[in-house]
DNA sequence: CTGATCAGATTGACATCGTTAACCTGACGG
DNA sequence: CCGTCAGGTTAACGATGTCAATCTGATCAG
């Protein structure tokens, strides 16, 4: 690991760009934390001096945001991976697949979505993976079970599935339910339901009572409507 | 700011304390970045020299972290004041209270909520605000609008709100709606509705066709609920 | 084969950070 | 009036991000 690296060849310099990036990943992954990730702890693990660094990324920030860019990258094959099908379930799949990356990868996921990002504008491997979303979304919004403007529905969804897994990152000491699995279940669906929901909804709400009533038939009525199908 | 403060009397050292949690506090607002919390800086701006903050924090995470207890009295005050009326209703003042609060002060929120928590368990101060949002769910649970395990159904709640706050902070580049007051009004019944759906569905669902005529014969209903009330 | 060139990488240093050890000081009790 | 000790200060250490100056060796013209 620390051994010195033989110098590269001519034209040859961006191998060690690959090199830092996987020496990065590899310490917040084995250090499980980002106060880990020293520019001097990278080079020495690329096996190379710290200001050689310098020389492919400007400074410590762009090396953090090259290493976001690979997390976008991996999100948004996540995403590709898990469409097609009926576009409800498929976004279903999709957030839980994402959730599920994110509490693998905690520290990866917190550099990710915890840090003040000092480029602005939208990278485009992250706009490319929020594309994904907004376009599963726009699947369920022509099958009718969503209406809205997709990237705003888009964006809710992330936030409810984001929520979930930044706090349980974040704050793990809160009184959390056993079962991850099944929290990330609950979320996405109660997510789901919320955004299919919501656009239906008149302005004003009758009373909790009434309300409770009328949510009861309607789940009523869904649960005979599958019995039927089935 | 930065005369030198006079020496406190005997047993008045605690005034220090209170007068550094200041300074804190007020680097943080002016400079909007937790990057400006430095030991030097908030020793400089309470008038005093840099190692006599550790004469009352026994180092810099527990000053940040004391900061933040601070900021979870100010939450679990927000809630207090935003609780009674309609149980469902005021879950909802509470959540836009709580997301309002969070994006006029988005650093103590990224402090508050996105750095790694290095003392385990949960401090009290959060204990109680987190027991506030507790109890206005519980309400909601008594007057059937909810169902489950109040601990859980607040969670989601939570997960939801900070969601959509803590993306809006940390991504601000992402395309979101020009109404921040909207989006929140948006992302909480959404949270709300999901939350009060949820545990009525089946867990098999019909294909998305059916179930988008379902939801909009739900929403009719609800529609006419309404205006008949009034 | 030889010398010049310049991408690729290193050395050494700087300012700033958190933190600690050692020292100072002046308000109070006796 | 004097010693004590809570309430500070000074000086320094190691680690970090960063940069200027320097070296080096693969490559190519002749």
């Amino acid at each position: 690991m620390t051994t010195r690296r033989v110098r590269a060849r001519r034209g040859e310099g961006v191998l060690l760009r690959e090199e830092i990036l996987r020496a990065a990943e590899d310490l917040l992954t084995e250090s499980g934390s980002e106060d880990a990730l020293t520019l001097r702890a990278v080079a020495l693990r690329a096996g190379v001096s710290t200001p050689s660094v310098y020389l492919h990324f400007a400074d410590k920030e762009a090396l953090v945001e090259a290493v976001c860019m690979r997390v976008w990258d991996e999100l948004g094959r996540l995403f590709a991976v898990n469409l097609g099908g009926d576009p409800f379930l498929a976004l279903g799949r999709c957030a839980r697949a994402y959730a599920r990356f994110a509490l693998d990868h905690p520290v990866q996921y917190r550099v990710l979505m915890m840090r003040p990002s000092a480029t602005p504008g939208v990278p485009p491997a992250a706009a490319e993976a929020f594309l994904h979303m907004v376009r599963a979304v726009t699947a369920c919004v022509e099958t009718r079970v969503l209406e809205g403007d997709p990237e705003e529905l888009a964006l809710g969804l992330w936030s409810a599935v984001h929520g979930c897994v930044s706090l349980l990152i974040a704050q793990p000491s809160f009184p959390w339910p056993r079962d991850q699995e099944a929290l990330i279940d609950h979320i996405v669906r109660q997510a789901g339901f919320g955004a299919a929901l919501y656009s239906r909804l008149p302005r004003r709400l009758p009373p909790s009572a009434e309300l409770a009533a009328d949510l009861d038939a309607f789940g009523a009525r869904l649960a005979a409507r599958v019995a039927e199908d089935s």
